[in-house]
DNA sequence: TTGCTACATAGGAATCATTCCTAAACAGGA
DNA sequence: TCCTGTTTAGGAATGATTCCTATGTAGCAA
């Protein structure tokens, strides 16, 4: 099933959401990227076709969304929030150099089993891992950058 | 060893830092815990010893710690930065009721096979397992917590 | 022991992602 | 078509973290 508008409109109401031309542009969106993007990418993105749209709306359609169980809150750190609507189980791997994030689908991640020396009465619902390490265009480019300890992206996708 | 404050000083010169009374309590505070407690968590930890102290030295010292390897930041979403001296390979899991994070040492978790699926050229240099759950205390009082998304902590230590 | 100097500290202001608040617009059902 | 609860936009507020800067001081050398 690809993902036209009438795709995206059954599925909200099937979970009981208010189709919006805002709230369907910013869920196709997410849908079409891999990047794992933030608010404000989908926003950047999202902004051209509705210049009307406010961030805040990003921020409260995707917290709906959450809610619904239609998108993930994927987030690697600390730092800005950033969202997945790809819902097949699977992990994640950081680049450190353009933060860049990348699927990782290997099914043997989906099988660890449960760890030990846990409290018995600890009850684990879900797990993720996360891998870190540097893409191919930030290693050629990591030499020259010996001063600043975060760097910045080369390549966005 | 234990950790004792000479202990600490010659970790210092070892490293090239400079031993400083807010230094040497900051990251004695943090040896002692197990908690990951958060830059303010150590500031309140050791502020009535040190009633001068800023929230500020807090943060700068826990990056030059970080910087010098001595201390980890330990981020399991995007909240607030949480922090850890053990520096021996280990997970965690986090309570999704308190945000206690409790260290997973599971050496199964530690020989995860390099992940298949990625670019030849990108090159994983670590990872971490993030589990989460409730803990007991938490699924106890999980029932009475149907309103707010993200509860309070119950027992913090 | 004393003086120098680079690093550390404290406190205030700035930053910035995210949330809160509120009035107006509107989707979907009656 | 009308109503009502949801959604939107915009502005303000929040809060963790960083930036700026003057003062203090640890560690080294004379
Ligand atoms: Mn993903
Ligand atoms: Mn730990
Ligand atoms: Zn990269
Ligand atoms: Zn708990």
């Amino acid at each position: 099933m690809p993902l036209t508008l009438e795709n995206i409109q059954q599925k909200f109401r099937e979970c009981g959401l208010k189709s919006t031309p805002q709230r369907t542009a910013i869920y196709q969106a997410l849908v079409q990227s891999t990047a794992h993007p933030t608010a404000e990418d989908l926003f950047a993105q999202v902004s051209p076709t509705y210049p009307m749209l406010s961030l805040n709306t990003v921020y409260y359609t995707l917290s709906v969304l959450r809610t619904a169980g239609l998108v993930l809150e994927v987030n690697i750190g600390h730092d800005r929030a950033r969202f997945d609507a790809n819902l097949s189980p699977h992990h994640h791997v950081i680049c450190q150099g353009c933060q860049n994030i990348l699927d990782v689908m290997d099914p043997r991640l989906n099988r660890l089993a449960s760890p030990s020396g846990l409290p018995d009465d600890f009850e684990i619902s879900s797990y993720q891992v996360a891998f870190r390490g540097y893409c191919g265009a930030c290693r050629k480019s990591k030499i020259s950058m010996t001063t600043s300890p975060s760097g910045k992206r080369p390549v966005s996708s």
